[in-house]
DNA sequence: CCTTCATTTCCATAAAATTTGAAATGTCCT
DNA sequence: AGGACATTTCAAATTTTATGGAAATGAAGG
C-alpha cells in the first residue's frame, strides 16, 4: 500500500461520522446498507451522509453497487487489511519481532 | 477504548508528516529519536514538527521523555494496539467470524 | 550569571474539511 | 410521458487544520 493511498484511508476513517458509518457497515457485513438506512439510523442530513460517503468509497474503503433505485454500500475489508497490515509493518526496525505474523486479519476472518 | 479517542488516533495519523513520524519512531523502537534528529530526518522546520508531535502525543500514541537538553520521543505500541483492535472488532456482525484472534498486534510482537 | 543549544509556544496566514438546504440526476411504476 | 422516490451534486458559510518565522522556555556548562 503507497503511503498516500494510506493517509486517505485514515482520513476518510479520522471523523466521527465516517468511523460510524464504517462501522455500521463492517457490522451489517454482505448485504450491506442503503444510504437512505444508513442516514436514518445515524441521523444525518442526506446530503451530509452523501459526503462522507464519498471519502469512505474514494478511499476504497467501502464499496457501491446499484440496487434498484437504492444504492447499497458495503465495507470493503480487503483496504482495510492492507491498512492494517502497512500500520504494523517494519515495526522496531523490523528485526526483533516477526510482523508477518500479524496476518490473521479480517480478510482471513471475514472474507 | 471510546470512541473519541479513536477519531483523535486516526486524525493524528492521518497526515502525512505526522504518519511519517510515527513510522519513523516505530522503527527506531526502544531507543527513539530526539525531536531534532526526526526534524532532520523528514526535512521539516521545528515548529512544524513540534505541532505534529504535539498531536501523536496527545492521541497518545507517542511518549516524550526529556532526556538532559532534548527531548526523546518513542512510538507508544499499546495504544497502537488498542486502536488497532477496535478497528477489526465486531465485523460481520461478530457471528460469523471470530475478530478476537486478532490478536497478534504489536504488544505482543514489539513490547 | 551568561551563553549556547534544543525545543516549544505564539501569532498570523493560508489551505482544507464539514455542514446543509436546494436543485439536479437517475430509477421505477403506471 | 409524468410522478414519486432515493441519492447525489452544487454552492456558500463555518470551522478546523497546517505552516513557519520570531520570541519564549528550559537545561547544561563555563
Amino acid at each position: 500500500m503507497q503511503p498516500g493511498a494510506v493517509v486517505t484511508c485514515l482520513s476518510a476513517l479520522a471523523q466521527e461520522h465516517r468511523l460510524a458509518v464504517f462501522r455500521l457497515l463492517v457490522q451489517s457485513g454482505e448485504p450491506g446498507m442503503a444510504a437512505g438506512q444508513i442516514a436514518e439510523a445515524l441521523g444525518l442530513p442526506n446530503s451530509s451522509l452523501s459526503f462522507h460517503l464519498a471519502q469512505l468509497h474514494r478511499a476504497g474503503l467501502i464499496a457501491q453497487e446499484r440496487q434498484s433505485r437504492s444504492l447499497i454500500y458495503r465495507a470493503d475489508y480487503s483496504a482495510m487489511n492492507a491498512l492494517l497490515a502497512y500500520l504494523t509493518e517494519n515495526c522496531c526496525g523490523g528485526a526483533p519481532c516477526a510482523p508477518a505474523s500479524v496476518g490473521a486479519t479480517m480478510t482471513e476472518l471475514c472474507a
